[in-house]
DNA sequence: GTATAACCGAGACGGTACGTCAGGTCTTGAT
DNA sequence: ATCAAGACCTGACGTACCGTCTCGGTTATAC
């Protein structure tokens, strides 16, 4: 989502205080004045250095915000509690961690919206922050049906969305009330119903 | 979400046909174009008028847009099918068919992105779009203990988050994939779960 | 200079508070606000109407302007107080007290640059505040020729052009200085030799 | 009158051609349709450029026009020929062909009209356009006093306003007919006259 | 006494310009 | 190659005027 990592040897090396100093004005200005406070102008006045130092990083203003919230992305390991709904808590209380993380509530929906009708940046956005997860939930499933815990499921991705999109709803709309421990628990329990019957029994 | 309805007799009446015309245009240049080409410059040339004229209507682009939008929010009463089922299934019919129209879908991210941050207009969007369904949801759930098929239920708003939250997911992020009938049954499927036992008994 | 004495009988007459009431609107905001403050729709909010009223008595803001400057242009008759000397100290003690008018002061440059371009209008500015003074000091001329008190002079709006120019000058760039009593006697002075001698003689 | 010369060194530097284009489109607009044509907008797409370049550059409309009627200012030394009429003669020749200038005949009016009531406008135009004229008026004088030509004077700016008063007056209201040559030695006589005798011996 | 006509208030309408802000690109001199 | 600085074009923002128009309602005179 960024350009880190150029620095190849030859000119003048980047600045790496210029990096976080970047990091921590997006983070700021997102914080404290909103999602469409954070313009570049703005964040390159924050963090004491100019336009042309920003671009050099980040190809636009997208990508600049959608780094600042992956840093917020756990990279934590896919969990493995040897039960399916052990593992079904533990992932939501990954997901709402990130969903609650100050900026990740502030800039989300702003993101997502700048996002919508550009097909290329919606894929990659979603292959950042939201196929990684759903990869591995997948992977927890298959575990469960490996230890008989639950039947084949033909409709996996199904549950990811029911998993998610509650998450995703009261984050972009505040007055849905608040992300609570009761909306991780009624997700997994859903979660678990349709893992567990076939769905068009139900 | 709009100025309409004002005219109190005095003074020149409003152009009804430019009221048509602006919301062709916004209708328009979201389908073709996208969210962001739906600006206000942009919707007066199209609608063969002027920006005065849309801000004598509108107070902002926010307002514009979400009012095109609610334009095709079905006002239908709330199901009643006589089984909490059948209700369910004609509730997510009916979001269906408001979150799969192509404007819509066109609109809904960037809008519900531009509000954020925004607590006033966040919490009118809630009200516009939100919570008249959210209300004859809760409603259709009384119905349902009242006739014995479910036991009372402490926490119906959630019920509601797992039935929108995974067609707003796929709204907003078309990686997703379609927002197609698995969705409906399963979603119907999860919620006449956590309906019929007590959630803390999961 | 405006559409006044309109009325010949028939409709709804013309609310006479209204003409007043206008009319010191708009000094009001010439002397608290400036030129530039007398807009249509500021005067008709002073004024307590609306702007169809000021229309249907002004056909623009430039006769709007003009016609409140016109009610301070003396229409006194020419002097004649027996000697040419007399008649230009008198003249010019007319015309200061034209331009120091408060009104005039602060309208009168503003109207002009406004007038500027527009022949007609030019032409029709030119009639009402400049045309009868320089007639009747044509007149003043001609009796100090009867009278043998200068020769025939073939050049006469020279000396007008002297006589009102200095005023003019001082009232429309105020870093020149006020409009004091030095100037009337210079330029009464310089309007008095120029009559005496034929101007080629010079 | 203008922010140009401002380059310290640092960053892009302006790009002169689109200087000279917005000079050039300027007096276009001016010439061919009048002092209130040339606004921000019409300028900017006249000489192919925005907005921006032209705020960039001047700070308001007043500044832009005032920056072009300001090339057309001779910044000729004082004439200095021998004798007190000469340099009169000269002076107003000078004076003549600036007022007389199309563009500065075309934009003088409405320029003076709209920096009527600001006074720190007003005192920057009088000390760019006048003073200078003003100052080495007073030292032509100054010169005819040393040589003995004329008696000390006590009120050497009224000659002055006898100098360029008529002229403003002729170029302002075009209706008081073309600025010939016949002013040019009226005043100057006027002048001769107001400066061989004292003026309270008048 | 009832047309008719001009007034009044309110406010919508198409235009045009304002001055500001943002995005993303480009150019310069210096490190 | 980086950095700070800043110019450049594009395009949108929301506001303010202008002068015109269309309403409903109100006086007046004139038939």
């Amino acid at each position: 989502m960024s350009d880190k990592g150029k620095s190849a040897g030859k000119g003048r090396p980047r600045n790496a205080a210029l990096d976080t100093a970047i990091a921590t004005a997006v983070e700021q200005l997102l914080l404290t004045d909103g999602y469409s406070a954070v313009t570049i102008d703005r964040v390159a006045t924050v963090a004491g250095t100019t336009r042309t130092a920003l671009y050099r990083r980040f190809p636009s203003r997208v990508a600049l915000i959608a780094n600042a919230l992956a840093r917020h992305f756990g990279t934590d390991p896919a969990p493995d509690t040897g039960t399916l709904r052990g593992d079904l808590i533990e992932l939501q209380r990954l997901q709402v961690e990130f969903f609650r993380a100050p900026i990740v509530a502030a800039g989300i929906a702003g993101l997502i919206g700048d996002l919508s009708g550009d097909p290329e940046w919606s894929a990659l956005f979603h292959e950042t922050f939201m196929a990684p997860r759903r990869r591995s939930t997948q992977a927890m499933f298959q575990r469960a049906v490996d230890r008989g815990e639950i039947p084949p499921f033909t409709h996996p991705s199904v549950v990811s969305d029911i998993l998610t999109g509650p998450l995703l709803l009261h984050v972009m709309l505040p007055a849905t009330g608040p992300l609570d421990d009761t909306l991780v628990v009624a997700t997994v329990d859903a979660a678990m119903h349709l893992l567990s019957v076939d769905i068009h029994d139900a």
